[in-house]
DNA sequence: TTGTAGGCGTTATCAC
DNA sequence: GTGATAACGCCTACAA
């Protein structure tokens, strides 16, 4: 009743092990009556196998490690769906750790995995352990970056297109009129925030407006974060007219603060978020956002691993493209209109 | 370069596979100067034990199982974190599969996880495999149940008092002089749904309002869900002039079908939903809510299933308490207020 | 204090 | 078509 193995099977249907084996994984021809005998014993003892033993036998685990920086973002469960969708099918299965955006945490969460012999890893790297990642690269550990990516590390990274989707998100707001414009970013050395970065500078500067630091505000990626970051830009002598919030929750925070100071939305100030939410339409303002295509995100990257493990992978950066979504919060009157970016 | 095992170690530091195991795992005494040659050995060659090897030695995993009805829910991602930060403490790590509510995909990851080994299982029950669940228990298999239980099977649970949080939101939509109240619910053989209908029933019964089967809606728990079910409300010859939305999926999809049909909340229609959203005080209406814990219940749920790893677990059903957020959205004046349930 | 060796439950390579 | 049996990498009596 406890544990049943493959020894008391063979042994109730008067075979050996290996015939066992063979019926259950369908390895070898076996005798049509055999094949009874052995799935009759199967089910009366009620064998179940042990795949920690079949792991270690076979070196491949049939799992995958994740390591995002939140599992409770919204942005990354969705990225989750997109990979596990792929890889449930194949009978993978996932292990998900938040880093918290912490490399301490990241670098735990590696040797945990590789010691736990994943078949490969999708990570959200947070800027550290570049060197460990390397070793555990050269160990033959397959990986996928997904949403950044480390420069000087290769592999393959499945990204939006950060540094367009910011400059287009800009350019709206200052062809709406404005010309001082917050925005508030995650941290700095996160290759998807320093896109961001670029592309909201690159528009200013396009349109001759000049560069103000104090417009610029970073933190972690959190509402209490962004909730901070928004009451610094309303709490300037020259407050800004329209907020570029670069992540969800930040825009979120940045909501909130908002509301709680009675700044009207998009009135008084016009604002843009980063990623959609499904609620962005069920909600006043409706907020005007850039749709990341989360789900294939993960998908992607889900399918890039898979690839990486049968062929070297030339291709280092697959890059997926935002969607505008444009509605009342940026100050537009068309709701729900939407442009793809080019 | 590829995979140094303890042998590997061992040869290099001049001692035997045991000792440099009592070394790692600091199960015996061993001299300093032997300690100090296996340390030197280890690092050098770069050992990473496998734990697959442990695993399979020890009959212990150091992992979890969850299986819930979807991973990128708000509600469970929240849930997640709190069973996670249990967990990672002790260094173990989780497998989050989502059921989508289906019997079947909730039976296969039944099956996976216990092949794999898993230590203990956290489950948020569909509602079938009464008979399988019992099976894993029999053969050992720790297992707590969250968010729901299945009546007949013995597992200590933990949940949120349903039916006195649906009762009291009913009843404050009542004290606000509503009489036809809408209610949109889950699928009705979980045991969260049932109660979550009780409360509303028994409120209504109590104020001597009769029951009309018409404004209670059900379904899977999603927006789209939501929003057919609040689009059916809308079209009734004779309006609700309020709803309940008893999860937080199916709430948003009823406000964007407000949204879309023009129907201004909370002045033609009161709703108050199921579960906290951080953005509820962030965009308009800001919504009433029945907050649940939803970080407590993966946390309380974590700590009992590692209690009951040790002592035989008498206690079957942890009830926490929810928090009636009275916002905006059911036509109260008094934003921000919030009262305990009792 | 350290080493030897058996075993965890499979799979896979040989023989037969 | 089937059956022994040696791995897989580690832990742990037990012996030395």
């Amino acid at each position: 009743m406890g544990n049943v193995k493959m020894k008391d099977v063979a042994k109730r249907a008067g075979v050996s092990v290996a015939t066992v084996s063979y019926v259950i994984n369908n390895t070898k021809n076996v005798l049509p009556e055999t094949r009874e005998r052995v799935i009759r014993a199967l089910t009366e003892l009620d064998y179940r196998p042990n795949s920690i033993a079949k792991s270690l036998r076979q070196k491949m685990t049939n799992t995958i490690g994740v390591i995002i920086s939140d599992a409770s973002n919204p942005y990354f469960t969705s990225m989750f769906r997109g990979i596990d969708d792929v890889f449930t099918k194949l009978g993978y299965q996932l292990i998900v750790c938040s880093s918290d955006e912490k490399p301490e945490k990241e670098r735990k969460y590696l040797e945990l995995l590789s010691q736990k012999q994943v078949d490969g890893i999708i990570l959200a790297p947070t800027g550290g352990n570049r060197n460990y990642i390397n070793d555990l690269l050269r160990s033959g550990l397959p990986m996928i970056f997904i949403d950044r990516y480390l420069e000087d590390v290769k592999i393959p990274a499945v990204v939006v297109d950060n540094t367009e989707a910011s400059y287009q998100a800009t350019q709206h707001l200052i062809n709406m009129g404005h010309r001082r414009i917050g925005i508030i970013v995650g941290l700095k050395d996160i290759s998807s925030t320093k896109e961001r970065l670029n592309g909201y500078e690159a528009a200013l500067k396009a349109n001759g407006i000049p560069l103000d630091p104090e417009l610029i505000k970073s933190g972690y990626s959190n509402t209490l974060e962004g909730y901070k970051a928004m009451l610094e830009l309303l709490n300037l002598p020259s407050r800004p007219t329209a907020v570029f919030g670069t992540n969800n929750l930040m825009t979120i925070g940045l909501m909130q603060a908002l509301q709680n100071n009675h700044v009207k939305c998009p009135e008084e100030i016009a604002v843009v978020g980063f990623d959609d939410f499904e609620w962005a339409t069920a909600f006043r303002p409706f907020l005007t956002t850039v749709a990341q295509p989360t789900y294939e995100l993960g998908k992607t990257a889900a399918e890039m691993l898979l690839k990486s493990r049968e062929e070297e992978i030339k291709v280092t950066r697959v890059i997926l493209h935002c969607q505008f979504m444009i509605r009342e919060s940026c100050g537009c009157l068309l709701p729900h209109s939407q442009t793809q970016l080019s």
